[in-house]
DNA sequence: GTCTATAGGGAGATAGAC
DNA sequence: GTCTATCTCCCTATAGAC
């Protein structure tokens, strides 16, 4: 193999491993076996090595799509399902190299800021979460992962395109677009299968709930012991053959007054 | 101010600016007023500065939502609107920091790269574009820009979902389900308002088709000559008044030909 | 709390011999 | 093409005086 391929071969490894800026020059050439000034006879610099190696990636997926052939029985659906199928096994396949963006991002060092990462994704999950039932009604449960998967995935895709093409649009008609792409989904869930089944079940959500909860109250520094013997009590309630409505309720409304768990507060609420 | 605080805040900015990464523990205290040795004193580290921005954006979010008051005519659908709305606007506002990630990742020094990313960016979109059109047909044509957005926003978000959950689902079982769900929203079209209007128009469309493969046959390094000239002919007769059909047909044909163009050729074809 | 000075450690890139 | 040695620069974090 062509040092130079062997070098870009390594180097996708390492940026996938490690981030872009986080790995050396040398540590690639160490890697490929050379030295780090032979290394600059094949790329001018580190990000030039990088152009190469983005391009190759690109231009891969891209062949490999002009190139999938239809059999004679594909409608045209059946061919973008193809497409679509292609574009997403190939970029899965490299996952690391595209998830390399956040890897470089979040120092993989420190445990601490991915804690922080996936507390802070934890907690707007469950907030999404909460408004989708409280919309569309606990029928939608089973659908309710991949509801959010399509929520959050609009969300962020309408965001990014607005900053990088600097368009200006009224964020009241960018809501209601994204309110009426989510109606016709629950408005055609019956024809669908959902894809993140999470092991779905009533008993487990209501678990996460309490879970949560006791995370982030034992996360704050005021009233701790006050809001875990409430939670205590009602999960004592709850488990109960003959529970208590109105004290369950008492409990909900008194834990609801602490913003800082209203959300998880309420998540739990729909499952009670 | 408190000086925490304000350490704080123009961390913000600097970390929007130039990216987390590329801003120094120095260029934070200088546009403090402090030295970087103070700078130790009010915070651990530049890491644990970082965490203590991202905790407060995010407070913000969740406490503005919680606290978002329904008035008494609103349905349970006008109180999801609301509260998408607030989390969009306060992304937006905060845009910069978000994309954070990215200007991290990408120096923001050298255009190259920028380049680069824009280019590969353009060509992607173009084959969503096209596929788009082959399957739903060119009756989508004003809500092009939206429906590339749903795709690839459903497509990146799933990618992501199952590489941090690490989970696994059959790749057809997921297209099927992107694929249901676009098929819901363009069934729904009519009720639909496009927000990505990019002052569309047919004659646009065609001199940016023509535009990128100038581009993208500038950038290569085979048949340079004798590709412009196809497509310089082949602009003549779309222009003509009476152009003969058998001739673009024919030279669109050859310039399909050339795999490093394939997608763009088609994507011009669809509208002439 | 604030400063200056410095430790101590990479990094990217180049020079020049072989 | 490859090596070693080196230049130059910048970084985080600490030491110690005030």
């Amino acid at each position: 193999m062509d040092k130079k391929t062997e070098l870009m071969k390594h180097a996708v490894r390492l940026f996938s491993l490690k981030g872009f800026h986080q790995t050396s020059v040398q540590e690639i050439a160490d890697a490929t076996g050379i030295s780090k000034g032979a290394f600059y006879k094949h790329f001018d610099s580190k990000e030039i090595l990088f152009v190469h190696v983005l391009k190759l990636h690109h231009q891969e997926i891209m062949t490999e799509i002009s190139n999938s052939q239809a059999s004679f029985a594909d409608d045209s659906k059946d061919i973008f399902k193809k497409k679509l199928a292609i574009e997403i096994e190939r970029t899965l396949s490299n996952h690391e190299f595209f998830m390399m963006v956040f890897k470089d991002f979040t120092l993989t060092e420190s445990e601490t800021l991915k804690d922080v990462f996936m507390e802070l994704r934890q907690s707007t999950i469950t907030l999404h979460k909460t408004i989708l039932l409280d919309t569309y009604g606990a029928s939608i449960d089973p659908f309710l992962p991949d509801l959010v998967a399509i929520l959050e995935g609009l969300m962020q895709q309408y965001i990014f395109v607005l900053v990088f093409e600097k368009k200006q649009v009224s964020i009241s008609k960018l809501v209601n677009f994204i309110t009426t792409t989510i109606d016709a989904v629950v408005n055609n869930l019956d024809c669908m299968e959902p894809v993140l089944t999470d092991a779905y079940s009533p008993a487990s959500t209501i678990a996460e709930g309490f879970q949560q909860l006791t995370k982030k109250i034992k996360a704050s520094e005021t009233h701790q012991e006050k809001l875990l013997a409430t939670l205590e009590l009602l999960k004592e309630q709850v488990e109960q053959e003959n529970p208590q409505e109105f004290l369950i309720e008492a409990l909900l409304v008194y834990l609801k007054q602490f913003a800082f768990i209203k959300n998880e507060v309420i998540y739990l609420e729909n499952f009670l």
